[in-house]
DNA sequence: CTGTTAGCGCGTTCAA
DNA sequence: TTGAACGCGCTAACAG
């Protein structure tokens, strides 16, 4: 009988497009603007048009249109975060994080992938405004002044890990060299002098951040020396990298940090195959704390930044935005040191 | 006039409020019709029209309303995907295959995390389904006859993983049950006899596929015997399950398949640390060759499935679908047995 | 408390 | 080829 209610042309009310709000307002016999009401819980509304607006909405299996309400109310509900890499855990856990906080508010993300193609960061980044509330913003390899050009076009945004000089765009991020520099004292703490920094992508913000700090330890012991390696930000870098980490290791270096754990993770394969031992003959240490991390073999000496935490205090920020308060600060958190097993003094 | 404009209130057309089609024509002198034609890049229209519109719409910085656009059109060009939990690599994957091959088509894909929340999912799906023109529903552990009527209300839809009884909702998946076969063939091959399947989550689809393959390969050959223990989908469950896994182990089983690379990189640890050497008293095997797979120590034996492939299958059909094209047929990747290190005859 | 009216910004008829 | 007018579905203002 279900079958002959379809073949009839569709079941009772079924009509081929989805019901609208007029539909609903007819058959419950009342105006279009009652049943706005009652959808949206506006305080004074006689219980029995409630009533019968319900029953409407519930045969007719009414659902508002977004595009409508969009239109007037100018706001999408939604907002587009912009990452250069998908596969990056970084932005993963970022991700994850802001869209479970946007949940809350009942918001919902768009992701932008741009594939590395920094070139196209502009471009994606304007086009995901227009379709969103605001946008999240992680960019960290386009230059700085394309960058605040940027920002000002796609206001309300939040920037992730770039420090901006205008206010009015608050960013949250990781306070790279200072979680460096721990890395290095912790390191220099357990005897190491020699060391080598297996550097990110060049253009890298975040990876000039690290250089940074790097440069300030060495300023600051000058017994201690970083050889800055090429590296890269994915496992395969790590692991391309480990010709040149074992002549620094056989030149005299006895520490390496990677840019992060993913490049540290692939090292640290490689050094195995190659029969290095970690960390008896080279301590090795990454940067993120992702899950994995902890699971290598050793486990890797890291540090850790909360990147769920991290994608709440976007959301938070970028909600205020949004309903147009006044901007908050910007944030950064510092990296806490997770020492484990793949550091130990050098012999 | 500049002047005017300027004066009128805010730089040269700095509105308070974005300009809209109406302005550019009134600036361009000509109908909002036309303006609306040249922004199509409709045939027919004067070329010294284009020109003044092109102009007006460079001074005035004017970009076309999406919500308005998706009223007048009834979409959006954006599609959702439902998941279950952003953090596994394997909808990471998918997301950022589909999110690459739906914007090579000027469609952007908005993240529905359901957190792990079965009963939230429908709410979720049903929610997404509204602001978006389709669904890419991944839902691994709703029951079957709750998924089928979800589907039907949610259409365009297409489902990762999951075989659908109702045809008109096309499927893309893995074949787990074959797969889990060709890794017992494997190991069989190698001279093991008594296997221990570390399971995962008890209503996931995609585990049920696994343990009829496992059935189906017990069933093939007499003297094989396989153990089922309870696992999960994570790195610490593969490690929480090491005490189990090593008491079968000194009960006579001599090799594992995990649920996945994740549980089998967990345990692999945690079997480490016991001291178990792998694969010389055990053998260890997971399923999705993530890309650590290939960098844990020992590398891990797995099953390949093809992510970024399978992502853009998934946006093939949904594109049809939007586009009212016949349905496709179901479609399944067959995974490709990746043998490395974690897996050696016994001894 | 309810209904009527007027847009939100755009695409798309229909005449001219 | 161009422009005027209408409608997409909904909410907000204003009457009643």
């Amino acid at each position: 009988m279900l079958r002959e209610a379809i073949s009839r042309g569709g079941r009772m009310s079924a009509r081929r497009h989805p019901a609208t709000i007029a539909d609903v307002a007819a058959r419950a016999g009342v105006s279009q603007a009652s049943v706005s009401r009652v959808l949206n819980g506006k305080p004074s509304v006689d219980p029995e048009i409630v009533r019968r607006v319900r029953r409407a909405v519930g045969e007719l299996g009414y659902a508002p249109s977004m595009a409508a309400r969009s239109l007037v109310h100018g706001r999408n509900q939604t907002v587009a975060m912009v990452v250069p890499d998908l596969g990056n855990p970084m932005f993963q856990g970022i991700l994850e994080g802001v869209s479970v906080a946007a949940a809350g508010d009942g918001y919902r993300v768009l992701v932008a992938d741009t594939v590395e193609r920094v070139d196209d960061e502009e471009a994606t980044a304007l086009e995901a405004r227009q379709r969103c509330d605001a946008v999240v913003l992680c960019a960290p390899r386009l230059p700085a002044d394309r960058l605040e050009r940027l920002v000002e076009r796609i206001a309300p945004v939040v920037v992730v890990n770039r420090q901006l000089e205008a206010p009015g765009v608050p960013s949250v991020g990781v306070d790279y060299a200072r979680g460096i520099r721990d890395l290095v004292d912790h390191l220099v703490g357990l005897g190491h002098r020699d060391l080598v920094y297996l550097a990110g992508p060049e253009p890298s913000r975040s990876n000039a951040d690290r250089l940074r700090g790097i440069a300030d330890a060495e300023a600051a012991d000058a017994d201690v020396r970083v050889r800055v390696l090429a590296g890269g930000s994915g496992l395969d870098d790590g692991a391309a990298a480990v010709e040149a980490v074992d002549a620094a290791r056989r030149d005299g270096a006895t520490a390496v940090m990677a840019f992060n754990d993913l490049v540290a993770l692939g090292l640290l394969a490689a050094l195995r195959r190659r029969g290095v031992d970690v960390p008896g003959e080279l301590s090795v240490a990454g940067f993120d704390d992702i899950p994995m991390a902890a699971y290598a073999s050793p486990a890797l000496t890291t540090l850790s930044v909360p990147r769920a935490e991290l994608g709440a205090q976007v959301w938070t920020r970028l909600r205020g935005l949004i309903a147009g308060e006044p901007v908050a600060h910007a944030v950064t958190f510092r990296p806490r040191l997770e020492v484990r097993e793949s550091t130990a003094a050098p012999r």
